[in-house]
RNA sequence: GUGGGUGUAGCUCAGUCGGUUAGAGCGCCUGACUGUGGAUCAGGAGGUCGAGGGUUCAAUUCCCUUCACUCACCCCA
């Protein structure tokens, strides 16, 4: 082969490499995620990243299967699709078993989504995303626990309370308004969701031009500002509060008050998110950090996803927390992990001689749960010390021939220099103390 | 899909108004130091200057195309 023709050592595009030190960020917030998912009594599960190319099909955006999907026919003539999003595959699990298991159903899972999108910051092609939902129950109490699970997570990531904050509406409310309230042609208010939902982020006279642009009136569209700017205080005074969302709503806001949560969450009437199957409460997170100024992750109420698969009609909410959006948070607040080191003790090996000897006093660090790597290569021990300062291992073990005569090990603390010699049957207690003292 | 910016060593970047053999810092390897790492010193490896084509006596430099990265849109969580 000559050097044109070597292979590229890119990743295919839209995608990451996890390097030990990378992976040890996803871990470190997947097991916090797990953690807190855990102590609400949800379980794990997952699915196979291929599914059939209909279940997207079915109820997915168009321009999610059209543009963004990525499939193929099998060389048995399937035609499959790669997972671009995990809900159908929760929705098409529960269905299969929507005999047995008992509800609600509190599941929870880490999957990677593919979706073949422009790379560009917060959007790849292949990221992960922790997915927990609560199915079979149209208690809003279920949609406050979900948030409460979010809050959870964001403050054991390190988060502060002022950090961040989760917008709240509710899609029944948003229906109430454009149709009772603003009478608008039911064809109209797909459009109108969408530069609702685009409001932050646009003028107030782009807003109204792209209102007007729709065909609305100026007295349309002082209604829509002023159904914007409701914040929980002014809404019993609306119109919409006649609207079975404002009672959901409000008991949802009592609740998470109730457990200490309010504080972080306020009522947003732009929230509308662009998942069609969205139908009650729908939520997003903000970081509030100026740097960082956008939508962490959301989630909200989707009836009856199940039906697709099943005649029974099972409602459900959850949530997406997608990896690269996390990190970024952690990253802008100065809230990511150390490096944790991978062995506390790296055992030096003198020379060949002293390979099996050395060999066995690793085994018995090990033996004792103390993680050990061990000198492979015999090398000048000048390298073995250097090496084991670049991969922070906090001590060192020698038994050269002097401490082997006398039965004895040397043990190094290299962040201080010091180092001293110990009977071999006092090694594994001596490494153990000198562990504790690092922490 | 649209528009802007950027591609030079593993990384961060200089440089070339077109002209011998393309540089620095950091990192890596070797040695000074055959029982000790963060310092110092000396040396070394590593580049078809993103790729292809064009203009020219001569292209890393100018032109075209293409690819990649990146930002903003579009779209979407």
């Amino acid at each position: 082969m000559t050097q044109s023709q070597k292979l590229t050592v890119k990743p295919y595009r839209g995608t990451r490499d996890f390097y030990p030190e990378h992976m040890y960020l996803r871990n470190h917030m997947f097991n916090i995620m797990r953690s807190v998912a855990e102590l609400y009594g949800y379980e794990e599960y997952d699915g196979p990243m291929l599914e059939n190319f209909d279940l997207y099909a079915a109820k997915s955006g168009e321009e999610l299967v059209k543009e963004q999907l990525y499939h193929f026919v099998d060389r048995g003539n399937r035609h499959v699709a790669i997972r671009p999003e995990m809900t159908p595959t929760v929705a098409r699990m529960v269905a299969a078993r929507i005999g047995e298991l008992p509800r609600p159903i509190r599941w929870f899972s880490f999957p990677n989504l593919w979706r073949y999108e422009k790379p560009q910051r917060g959007r790849l092609r292949e990221h992960w995303q922790f997915n927990i939902d609560i199915l079979g129950s149209d208690s809003v109490s279920a949609d406050q626990e979900i948030i409460e699970v979010a809050i959870k997570i964001m403050l054991k990531l390190g988060a502060d309370k002022k950090d961040f904050c989760i917008h709240i509406s509710d899609r029944r409310i948003l229906m109430y308004f454009l149709e009772s309230v603003l009478k608008l042609d039911p064809s109209l208010s797909a459009p109108v969701c969408r530069v609702i939902d685009k409001r932050a982020k646009i003028s107030a006279e782009d807003f109204n031009r792209m209102l007007i642009d729709i065909g609305l009136s100026n007295g349309q569209i002082d209604e829509i500002d002023s159904y914007l700017n409701l914040t929980g205080k002014n809404l019993s005074d609306h119109p919409v509060s006649q609207s079975e969302g404002y009672a959901e709503l409000n008991k949802l806001l009592e609740g998470l008050a109730n457990n200490g949560m309010d504080s972080m969450c306020k009522v947003d009437m732009s929230i509308v998110r662009g998942l069609d199957y969205y139908t009650g409460t729908v939520f997003e997170m903000y970081d509030l950090s100026p740097e960082n100024r956008r939508a962490l992750f959301g989630g909200g109420r989707y009836d009856n996803l199940v039906g697709l698969f099943s005649k029974e009609r099972v409602s459900g909410v959850g949530l997406g927390m997608g990896d690269v959006t996390v990190a970024d948070f952690l990253q802008t607040h100065n809230l990511l992990p150390k490096l944790n080191p991978a062995a506390s003790v790296h055992v030096a090996l003198f020379d060949e001689n002293s390979r099996l000897s050395t060999s066995h006093l690793a085994n018995i660090l090990r033996s004792a749960g103390i993680r050990t790597s061990m000198q492979i290569e015999s090398a000048r021990l000048g390298k073995q010390f250097k090496w084991a300062n670049s991969k922070q291992i906090p001590v060192v073990v020698l038994q050269g021939p002097d401490e082997k005569a006398q039965g004895t090990v040397l043990i190094k603390e290299m962040a201080s220099h010091n180092q001293r010699v110990v009977k071999e049957a006092d090694l594994v207690s001596a490494i153990h103390q000198l562990l504790n003292l690092d922490v």
